[in-house]
DNA sequence: AAAGAACGGGTGCGCATATG
DNA sequence: CATATGCGCACCCGTTCTTT
């Protein structure tokens, strides 16, 4: 291992090289906010031409997730009535039954609500553990339990040392706090994440350049219950960009923990991986030092 | 109208995790 | 252990929106 070699700047009219696009391993904030291309220096071209702050948030992981407490007993117990609405719907029809009932009434977008046809199915428990009634729509469903005052899940990774390997698979943990959704960034409230694990050096990969254009006309397909991400960073970033780019944002006014853990002075290599961290003890006080000015 | 910015959606890579 | 799978990521192209 040597010293860290940047990438070196890529002209932005030659993105490619010799028909090999070349990537960094780590894209400043406002590179991929804009979805431009990122040279990885610091500050990056991009932000240096447009006089900007160059920062390399942390990059968020899959087990970085956290769900309301319930959230996936719910989901499972709405599944179990759907299944229960399926097969109930499966019997009558076998029996040659059609729908019974007058017609249910059809919703805003053309159809009936999932909650009347499992209903009149009589496939809708309400056992008091589920909703009152079947949430059709799962960031409600999240949000209904946020207000209730649940707890939080945090996925963990099922090989911690201090799970029982012999228990069921836990996934979930509970946390502590309740992280303020509307501010991802205060998800600090959990340990870091670790910087992302790649092999080291690996400032710039090489892929294969497309030369075909993409398909036109994408499909219309719109999904209307999607599943609402808690802990997209750039949702905050965009918030605050203009503003920190016109200097017009006391950064004191924000709580230190908020950018302990997910900002990364681009002094600091973003593509150092957990290895290269690790045994670090000063990091935290290299943080508390150097971060808060 | 032209230029630039913003953004949606796509590709393909690497990593983490699950599975055999 | 090897392999499969899911996911986050960079960043490209094309379209739409905004600014001049």
């Amino acid at each position: 291992m040597g010293a860290t070699i940047m990438t070196p700047p890529l002209e932005p009219s030659s993105p490619m090289d010799g028909g090999i696009r070349k990537r960094v391993c780590k894209a400043c904030d406002r590179c991929r906010l804009k979805k431009s291309k990122c040279d990885g220096a610091s500050p990056c071209s991009r932000c240096k031409a447009d006089n900007a702050i160059c920062v390399f948030g942390e990059r968020k992981k899959s087990h970085d997730k956290v769900y309301p407490k319930g959230y996936v007993e719910m989901l499972e117990s709405q599944q179990a009535q759907l299944v229960a609405g399926l097969q109930e719907l499966y019997k009558r029809t076998q029996n040659g039954q059609g729908w019974t009932g007058a017609p249910l009434k059809e919703s805003a977008n053309g159809v009936p609500l999932t909650h009347d046809i499992l209903e009149r199915l009589g496939a809708l428990k309400q056992d008091g553990h589920t909703s009152e009634a079947f949430e059709e729509d799962l960031s409600v469903l999240q949000q209904k339990l946020i207000a209730d005052g649940a707890g939080f899940m945090q996925r963990q990774p099922s090989h911690d040392s201090h799970s029982d390997s012999s228990a069921p698979s836990p996934i979930y943990e509970p946390v502590a706090q309740r992280p303020n959704f509307t501010n991802p960034f205060n998800l600090n409230q959990f340990p870091p994440t670790p910087p992302n694990q790649s092999p080291f050096p690996q400032n710039a990969r090489a892929i294969p350049t497309k030369s075909h254009s993409y398909p036109h006309a994408q499909s219309n397909l719109s999904w209307n219950t999607p599943v609402s991400e808690f802990d997209d960073s750039m949702d905050f970033i965009n918030q605050f960009e203009s503003p920190i780019m016109d200097s017009a944002i006391d950064m004191n006014s924000f709580p230190p923990t908020m950018f302990q853990d997910h900002i990364v002075p681009a002094a600091i290599n973003p593509c150092l991986t957990m290895k290269d961290w690790a045994g670090q003890e000063d990091l935290q006080r290299y943080f508390n030092t150097n971060m808060i000015s």
